[in-house]
DNA sequence: AAGAACTATGTAGTCTGGCTACATGGACGT
DNA sequence: ACGTCCATGTAGCCAGACTACATAGTTCTT
């Protein structure tokens, strides 16, 4: 029963062909599939069934790659013992954002992460519509993901997610709009108004559709945009008004925009960051992720200052 | 971070001992050394410390030692995992008995587990007075220990004890002697009779304790045996009387000794099985504890049965 | 006080076992 | 039917964990 198999077992699982595992271990996909054939006979009964000229795991398969999960992150969890003994996160972390979240959260955690040596964390950022974030987490140790509440996209699938902030979603209008002046806004104010949205299929859509249904009307939406910049352009633009991530966007010193909270709708994201379970009991994943939701809570609070 | 390695040191942790260590694992005491020295070089920190010609274990090796365990028993239950994919509990199972639990659960116990093909449990008794119960987890899978109420002298060393029964204590008495033909007795009622007792340190002598305690005289003890044939054959030969547990006792069939149960007394002792946790998740092991449970419990309900 | 008996640990050499490189044999697409 | 993608065999290499033996330190004995 050899704990390096099993995790090539646990890797077949999470990556689906041998051929991918050898890559992701750097091994030949030779060295694998003798390694599997071992563990099979080990096992006594088959793990792994042909299907085309791939192969997928058995239900034995299946539940012997879940026990090797539980063995790696006790594996982690003891590599973090002795890092706390040595009292210091070493190692490298790679991390992949969707844009807003790293250029609100990203800096501040790393200048914050300066001081710990031997600490590198790589980052990368994806846009979110290409981005499946839950198949992300075998590529980067933390994965950071926005939702909108209720609905956990990547709940069950054994990943574990540590939640940083929640942001408010306002609508975002150029100054001199007649309902810049207003201190907040209902769905029946904004919904007669030229929206820009985003792409068909992000979460954020909801919002403009709940906001449909609460006024029984049609909303206008005359563009769609995955970058937050470029709707921001926009509605400085006077060419519409949009939903806005609140923290992200008051970045924009400009004055040419104003953000008005919503009323009487939930209109606002998670941001988490999600992990395969063992990568997250590493000390140096930990460490990371803790900077980040200081980040977050330090970003929340600044600017609950500022607006009071 | 080698398991195999953190497991070296988990047994040096128990046994106390590299040459120990190298017995129990079928290896040279160089062999151990070097694994160790690897281990704590890849450590970066002293995992241990020489004291006299042996050593021991530094903090850092004692929290990396602690992991260990958790480690092993993930592994424990994911080789669980396979054995009840193949639907039957393989392997070899040791178990140390003391003489009563042993003569009581055991025949039924093991022929129940007949029909399990590939499932070895091998037994041996100990006397319980001789034998330190948790360092006896070490050297075999299952330990049948008893306790009594509340004290537990084996909490906190970090091992799994599965409760078997409660069994009362009864005080014996030669069929034909004065209290015979009470349902119960208390403590005021035995306190004047001649006492076979056991030898001193025996849990069970706490009851007899107690007996002084309530009445405030002391008890007559002529003789201390470990051995309950032994005490047993001295009551019936009218030498004296004595606690005897109730289940074991039963099984004479001559019909020259009584049992009363005693009124007022904390008089049962705790039956269970002790186990190193690894050691306690494996299917084959589950299996005969299982079986000695419901034996156990069988016990109680067919002594129940009879007396009613 | 000196040796015997125990501890751990170095050193040299052996051998198991997981790897690479290359070759083979199905399954899918065109 | 061919090329391409899979997984998987085979042969041989090499690291790394072991044994056997030697060494050094500590404790108990006589």
């Amino acid at each position: 029963m050899d704990v390096q198999r099993l995790e090539l077992l646990r890797e077949l699982a999470v990556r689906g062909s041998v051929t991918a595992v050898a890559r992701a271990t750097h091994r030949t996909p030779s060295a694998v599939s003798q390694q599997l054939k071992v563990l099979e006979r080990e096992a006594g009964l088959p793990l792994t069934e042909r299907s085309g000229r791939g192969l997928v795991l058995t239900d034995a398969g299946r539940a012997l790659a879940a026990s090797a999960t539980d063995i790696a992150v006790a594996l982690e969890r003891a590599t973090a013992v002795w890092d706390t003994f040595r009292n210091r996160a070493t190692g490298d972390v790679s991390l992949v954002t969707f844009p807003t979240a790293g250029q609100m959260l990203l800096p501040g955690a790393l200048q914050d992460l300066a001081d710990h040596d031997g600490l590198a964390v790589h980052c990368t950022d994806m846009d979110p519509e290409l981005s499946d974030f839950p198949a992300l987490t075998s590529e980067y140790d933390i994965v950071l993901a926005h939702s909108m509440r209720g609905q956990h996209t990547w709940g069950g699938r054994g990943l574990t997610s540590v939640p940083l902030m929640t942001e408010p979603l306002d609508v975002g209008l150029p100054t001199g709009h007649r309902l810049a002046t207003r201190a907040s806004l209902g769905a029946a104010d904004v919904v007669g108004e030229t929206w820009i949205g985003v792409p068909l299929g992000y979460p954020f859509g909801r919002i403009l559709h709940d906001i449909e249904l609460q006024t029984g009307s049609r909303a206008l939406v005359t563009q769609r945009f995955a970058d937050m910049r470029l709707i921001e352009s926009f509605i400085m633009a006077g060419l519409g008004i949009a939903l806005v991530p609140r923290y992200t966007s008051s970045a924009d010193p400009t004055g040419r925009m104003v953000l008005k909270p919503l009323r009487g709708l939930d209109a606002e994201r998670q941001i988490v960051a999600l992990m395969r379970p063992d990568r997250a009991e590493r000390l140096a994943v930990r460490t990371v992720v803790e900077a980040l939701r200081a980040r977050a809570t330090q970003v929340q609070a600044e600017h609950a200052a500022a607006t009071a």
